[in-house]
Parts: C-alpha cells; structure tokens; sequence
RNA sequence: GCCCGGGUGGCGAAAUUGGUAGACGCAAAGGACUUAAAAUCCUUUUCCCGGCAACGGGAGUGCGGGUUCGAUUCCCGCCCCGGGCACCA
C-alpha cells in the first residue's frame, strides 16, 4: 500500500472547519487562570497584506498558543485585521478570530478589510460603511471637546497633494507623505480639528519609566526625541523705537545671555508682517518657499536685517533683529536670541553676516576640552555678563530666569517638540468629525444620542483637496442642535489613526451598544501583556494610543494608564535589500506563499528564517525545505501509529527520548526567554532527523510517547499538522488546550561527557568520561589520548586547565 | 553630524555565562529506488596544502591591535551595511 501523504490542503480545511464550530479560542470570562493578553499590531487597511504581517502573526499566535498550554486564559483576539473594530467584526474576532488566523483565509481578511475598515472599496467604485464603527469615536470626540482637548484653529498644516488631505506631523517622513515617499508635503493653512496631545506631553515622557524593561529602549528613545522636552526660560527684548512690542525668544541657555549679539526671527514670525515692509515680507515668504519639502541639512543658513532693534532686558544691549531661514516658527516661540560663541548654528549664520561673536563662558578645567565644539554646548562658568558673572552656568540659568520672572519680562518655560495632533482630513473614509458649524451659535457639538454621524454612501471622490462631503447636501445641510436654525455639518473626517488609538480596548467588550466598553471587562484584561508590531509604529499608533489611554482613564472609563506592558518589536522585511514596501515595488504577498504551501509551512518558514527581532531578508525558495519537513513529520506519524509489529525495548528507545526531551527543554526555555524561534524549530528537525535514524528499533511505548509530544511540540508553530497527529493518535479535543509537557531533565541528559582536549588553546582530541569525574582521572585519560599525545611529545606542560565535563587545556612550552 | 542595531560558508543562519566555529535549513553535486520523471531515502559540501583513500596539517567569524591558557563573544582604533534623529535654540 503506498504511503499517505502530506496534504495540507485537505487536513488544513478540515480542522479549519471544525475550529470554526468549537468556539474554544474564546477567553473565559471567569477565570481562575492567570490571563494573558497577547496582540499582534493590525495592518494598515489599505495595505497589502505581506510576509510582514505573516510574521506579526506568526510570532504573536506561536506565544498564544504557548500560553494557552501554559494554562493561561489566553485572549488573542487578533486574527484578521479588525482595524475599526466595528461591533460585529471585533466580536468575531474574539469569538472565533480566524483564530489561528489562518493564512489561507487572506481572500475573506481582504474583503473584511474593505466591509470594515475605512476604506474606499476600490473594486465597485463606492464606499461602504459600518455606522457602529462611527459611534465610539465619536463619543471619544465629543468628551474630549468637552474637556478643551479637541479644538478647532486655522493652522499651517501638512499637505500631501496625492492623497489631497493634511497629514499629520508624524506621518510626515523626511519631508514627504508617510504614504508616498516621493511627494513632498505642502504647507497650507486650512481650520484644522486638534487634539491636545500636548496636555499630556509630561505624563507621556513621565510614564515611560513604567514601560522601561518590556518596551525596548530604541522606541522609548524615539518617544523621548519626539516628545522632546526641553527646559529653559522665556525672555522678551522689547523692540527699540519706532517699533513698539517686544520679541519674545525661548532659550535653554539663558546663561548666555550676554552673548546675544543678535535676534532671529523665523520668517513666518507675526512680527515680519508687522515690521517689514512688501518687499521684505516677499523675502520671508521666499525663505519659506525655498524650504518647502526639503532636507534641513540641505539648505544653507541665510537671513536679513530687519532694521529693527531689540534691547537685552539684563544688558540694555540694542541688538538687531534679523530674519533667519533656520529658525523653525514651530519650535519655542518662533524667534531666537542668537549667541554665536556658544552655538554652532548661530556661529555659522552671524560670522557669515559679520555679526559679532562675544564669549560669554569660560570652560572649566576639566570638564571641557578646548575644541570650540564642544564649547559651544558645554556648561561652564559666566563671565562677562555683569552681576551673575562668576556663577557655574546652571546656577546662572535658575538664578537668571527667576529674575526674569520678577522683572517681568521672561518666565521659566519648558518647550516640547511634539506638536498637538491635527486630526482632520479631506478624505472620504474616516469618522465624520461630529461637530456643526451654526451661523448664530457657532461650533455646537452633535447631541450624543444623535451618534453616530454616518457618512452617505455613493458619493464622488474628488480628489481636488476639499472634502467630497461637501458635494453631499444631505450630509451637509442640517438643523442646528441648539437654536434650530439652518447650519452646516463638518465635512472633515477623521485620521484613521484615531481607530487604532483604542481597538484593542473594544476587542475586550466588542458587542457593547451602550459604552466603549464595560470598564470592568478592561480592569480584567488590561494592561495588555504582551504587543507585538513593527518598529514602524514606535511614533504613530504607539505615541496615540498611549495618549488615548490618559484621556480614557481621565474621564474615568478605564484605570490603567499604559496600553501594554510589554512591546516586542518584530525586525523589518527585507526584499532585494530594501525594506517591503508598496511604493518600492518589492513586496512579496502572503497569498503565494499559503496558497502553494498551506498556512502551517507559511507561518513555520518565516519563524525559521531569523530570529523574530532580526531583520528578515526574504527569500522564497527555503519554504520548499519546511514544507517538506512537515512531509516528513507527517509521514513518519502515519506509518508509527497503530502499526503491528513494534521492535522490542533496546538503546534505541533511550537516544530518541533523550533528544525528545533536549528538544522540549530548548523550546520550553526558549518561549520563557528569548522567542528564537527558528532554533526551536532546528532543534524539532533535529529530533526528527534522529527518529527517522532510529525508526526501525524503537519499541511500542516510546513511540507513542514520542508522536504524542511531537505533536504538543509542534502546537505553536504548525497548529494544524499537529491537530491531525494529535487526532491520529485518537486523543480528543485541540492539541493545544493540552498542557504543554514537562520536560525530564534526567532522560535529556547524555550518558557520557565529551571532554575536548585542546593544547595550546587548539582542539586537538575528545575524551568521554561519566559525568561529575575527577579532575586528576581527566587529566591522566587526557594525555593518554592518542590524538594528544604527539602533541605533548618532547614538551613540558606548564599550566593544566580543566573546565569540569567540558574541557582540558594542556599549555606546553 | 549624533544615537541605536548589525557584519560568520554559494545563501538564510547557529554557537544562550570567554571553552569543539558553521547546528538546522536552502542551493549544488553524487548515489539508491523508478521504464522514465516527480516524490522519497542516503551521502558529500568553509578555504588552502598533502594523500588513491580513510585521514593528517594549516588558515579562518569585516579590518588592525590588545587582554586571556583559550576570543564570533571582552577592550581600543578603523571600514562597511541597516534603522532612528537631525537647523528643536
């Protein structure tokens, strides 16, 4: 009879099936069991699903599935894209996520995407929408207007003209749009809808120490840069007649002081309008033009004598005010006191401009060295600087700015990088933004139980860069809620960041029509235990959802104050060494790689290929090996199960449950560390190949003990070839809600220790003695050895070192 | 420029605390089975030298130094690749 093969297809349907029926993946509500809450990050909608996200989902269902044996109460809710979390969608989710998400699902994961997320149904030409999915930001919306943390001003904002929408600062990469890497982003002032994330820029930075140890220190840095505090102090040079006002400049040295020989103002500064005349506003507005989309370090410093003056408030110095193209009007205050000694940028710009460079530092011995590099950012002692002169300069900053605050004319300040988070876009797809814009009242908020404000449907994209809501008069003409009166709806969606800012909290309570979410149900669950994404998220999704967490737990919905307690960030993909991605053109879709060789193979070859946190550079052709690998596991289950005739008990028996148990010990201990996945599965290879050389001689119990643990083993990582053997094996129920088993550390044990014998540091034999033998007995079997001896010949040996059970090291003159 | 990673065979990689470098897999070559092919099973495969051979010797983890009985691993200097930040006052 010939042998039965591997057929994925045939066993992958099956339990896929019967999976969808038994309702096991679900979480208990009333556990007594420790609960674990694991994530995978959910793909962008619009994306095309990658061996990326194969991998996200590979490394996060592999540790769900240790867990549940573990004997945790597992929730693992992601197993499609369940981006928006409309009601239905998450509670499929949590019921039955495709729950070993299978990869052979990714045709109905694409159609979920376009039912469910929000995005324009490219196929028939019309958007659908989930009205549910609206509801709940909404309401977040409408609290956080409530509480003066969503706002509304005309901003200069980011413009992406393909995607014809305002993009958010963090979306901005390197000048262009997050989403077309080749277009530079246009600045455009437009009324913007804003969150606050500002109000909660200390608690963001603060409550990083918490997250220090589970998130890795590379995205923690990055939140750092980006939030991006910094301490100093506000100080106003009152403008010198004719002009009348004063600039206010924002300094972290304000210990230098009496070095500014100059202001700067950037050329978008208020001021330059008011204090230039046409043709100088024409330069400033040049200056801005120029630096459009363009690197920093591309552009050379270059500015203008306003012919205006500023008085130093210490000195009484009248210095110029100039107008400068590096000084950022989104930073600090938007003008700068220049001091060319300590500051290698004004350095640069005042000795191209003849402006004065006058020290006002002096290093300490010892703590500078002399190069001007470094004394430009040191800190040292003032001098120069009339009655503060003598002061260590971070004395000098405290006592300097408290002054300031006495006079009146400055205050401490803190500055922080990060900006607040401009959530509108001209986008068709997104959350309408339920706000109506009365003539009488001005701004009202939609009534709460009016929720949710649907979007139309059939309605033309546009693409001119003002919402297409707008052609919609039934979307946009309605009653205001306050008087009565005709008023206009906002047409302006939603970032559909906003959605990912808190799914994972709807995940816990999908079906709830009446809140978010039963803030029961997340004191249960959260904080998330385990988050598991690219790196690529460190400043969008986690900076926002990080945020999200504070507003919620600020209004009293939730207690924690972090997302997740852990984060584990996957390495990138690399295709044709360059990362995945669409607009590079290289992205190797999932569907290939499942449709040829089955979700196991996939899910098991991209563990196998690197260690999850290390780069993966894609390479197709190693699939085959796996695929034939779990042919070969297959094989040999089916032909020891039940047969007939098993060989009687003999050494056989004891060298595959040896290595059975080495195998088991690697993986346990690899699931409890460090997640090397692809040396997990070596090391089941290697099991396997030493089964199929001792097939023949391995008797009846072993066997059985053998297929039994192969298949738990393989649980995490080939799920559904581990069912079928599990089955075969006439047990009951899924593989995986079996205990994960213990591993016997005397049976992984070898009989003998391999003692290497080295001379001189090189390998020159192996010696096997029992193990825990006495150094001298070592020493004497190690020099009798054959392969050492000629090398010890005529030598005298100076030094003897023996590492117990491992190692004798002869060092010889 | 600054801050993180990383550099090991033809390729992906392994070596977990300083102790056998190259596990496991891919690709390649050879063999068995087969009318044949596919599939499967077995063998070889870091480089150089010697040998018909089993085998023996030497070199070798980006480069140059150092510490050590012993270094892919620790230290110093450099080169290259990837990622993040970058007029943030």
């Amino acid at each position: 009879m010939p042998e039965k093969q591997y057929d994925h297809n045939q066993i992958e349907l099956k339990w896929h099936a019967l999976w969808e029926k038994a309702d096991f993946y679900k979480a208990e509500e009333n556990s007594a069991k420790p609960k674990f809450y694991v994530l995978e990050m959910l793909p962008y909608p619009s994306g095309t699903l990658h061996i990326g996200h194969i991998r996200n989902y590979a490394i996060g269902d592999a540790l769900a599935r240790y867990k549940w044996m573990r004997g945790f109460n597992v929730l693992h809710p992601m197993g499609w894209d369940a981006f928006g979390l409309p009601a239905e969608n998450a509670a499929i989710a949590n019921r039955r996520p495709p729950r070993d998400w299978t990869l052979r699902n990714i045709a109905s994961m694409k159609r979920t995407h376009r039912r469910f997320a929000f995005s324009y149904d490219w196929d028939r030409e019309i958007a659908t929408c989930e009205p549910e999915y609206y509801r709940w930001n909404q309401w977040f919306f409408l609290k956080m207007f409530e509480r003066g943390l969503a706002y509304r001003k005309r901003a200069l904002v980011n413009w992406c003209p393909k995607c014809a929408t305002v993009l958010a600062n963090e979306q901005v990469v390197e000048g262009c749009c997050w989403r077309h890497e080749d277009t530079p982003v246009e600045q455009r002032a437009l009324d913007q809808w804003f969150l606050k994330i500002t109000a909660y820029a200390d608690q963001l930075l603060e409550d990083m120490r918490q997250l220090e140890g589970g998130w890795p220190e590379r995205v923690l840095t990055m939140q750092r840069n980006w939030i991006g505090r910094s301490e100093g102090a506000e100080v106003d040079f009152a403008l010198a007649a004719p002009a009348a006002g004063a600039i206010r400049v924002f300094t972290t040295r304000v210990d230098t002081i009496y070095g500014a020989t100059c202001l700067i103002l950037a050329p978008e500064h208020p001021l330059v309008e008011q204090l230039l005349d046409a043709p100088g506003q024409a330069r400033a507005k040049a200056m801005v033009d120029a630096r459009a989309g363009r690197d920093p370090g591309d552009i050379a410093k270059e500015g203008f004598f306003t012919g205006h003056f500023g008085l130093n408030p210490y000195s009484g110095e009248k210095v110029p005010v100039w107008v400068g193209n590096f000084v950022l009007m989104g930073y600090g205050t938007g003008a700068i006191m220049a001091v060319p000694a300590h500051d290698e940028r004004d350095f640069e710009f005042c000795t191209k401009y003849g402006i004065p460079v006058r020290p006002v530092i002096r290093p300490v011995d010892g703590l500078l060295d002399s190069t001007p590099a470094a004394a430009f950012t040191e800190d040292g002692v003032v001098e120069n600087s009339g009655q503060w002169s003598g002061l260590a300069s971070a004395e000098a900053r405290l006592q300097m700015s408290a002054y300031a605050q006495r006079k009146g004319f400055g205050n401490p300040a803190i500055t922080y990088r990060i900006k607040d988070w401009g959530i509108s876009r001209q986008r068709y797809w997104g959350t309408p933004i339920p706000m109506i814009h009365c003539p009488a009242c001005g701004v009202v908020p939609v009534p709460e139980e009016q929720l949710p404000v649907i979007l139309p449907e059939r309605v033309e994209i546009t693409g001119t860069g003002r919402s297409p809501l707008e052609n919609v008069p039934n979307f946009v003409n309605v009653t205001c809620p306050r008087c009565g009166g005709a008023a206009k709806r906002e047409t302006d969606t939603m970032d559909t960041f906003i959605d990912s800012s808190w799914y994972f909290y709807r995940y816990c309570d999908p079906r709830n029509s009446r809140m978010p979410f039963d803030p029961r149900k997340i004191a249960y669950w959260f904080e998330i235990d385990q988050y598991i994404g690219g790196v690529e998220h460190a400043i969008l999704h986690l900076i926002y959802s990080r945020f999200f967490t504070k507003m919620m737990r600020d209004i009293g919905l939730i207690r924690n104050s972090e997302p997740a307690r852990r984060l584990f960030t996957q390495g990138m993909v690399i295709a044709e060494g360059a990362k995945m991605s669409k607009s590079k053109g290289n992205v190797v879709g999932a569907d290939m790689l499942a449709e040829r060789f089955g979700a196991d193979t996939a899910r098991m070859f991209v563990l196998f290929a690197a260690p999850p946190e290390k780069e993966l550079d894609w390479r197709s052709e190693g699939a085959e090996g796996i695929y034939r690998f779990l042919g070969r596991v297959f094989r040999f289950a089916t032909r020891n199960i039940g047969r007939a005739d098993y060989p009687p008990a003999g050494d056989a028996d004891r060298r595959a449950l040896r290595k059975l148990h080495q195998t088991l010990k690697k993986i346990t201990e690899d699931f409890e560390t460090r997640w090397h996945f692809n040396t997990c599965i070596s090391s089941i290879m290697e099991l396997v190949n030493v089964l199929y050389a001792e097939e023949g001689e391995i008797s009846a119990e072993p066997m059985c003990a053998i297929l039994r643990h192969l298949a738990l083993m393989l649980a995490p990582f080939a799920p559904y070839l581990a069912q079928e053997i599990w089955a075969e094996l006439g047990a009951e129920g899924p593989v995986f809600r079996q205990p994960w088993p213990p591993f016997d550390p005397e049976l992984a044990k070898e009989d003998l220790a391999e003692v290497v014998v080295q001379v001189n540091g090189k390998l020159r034999g192996r010696i096997y003695t029992a193990f825990g033998a006495p150094e001298p007995g070592l020493i004497e079997a190690a020099k009798a050895d054959e392969k050492v001896r000629p090398f010890l010949q005529d030598k005298q040996v100076v030094k003897t070192i023996v590492v117990p059970d491992k190692l004798v090291n002869f060092v010889v003159r």
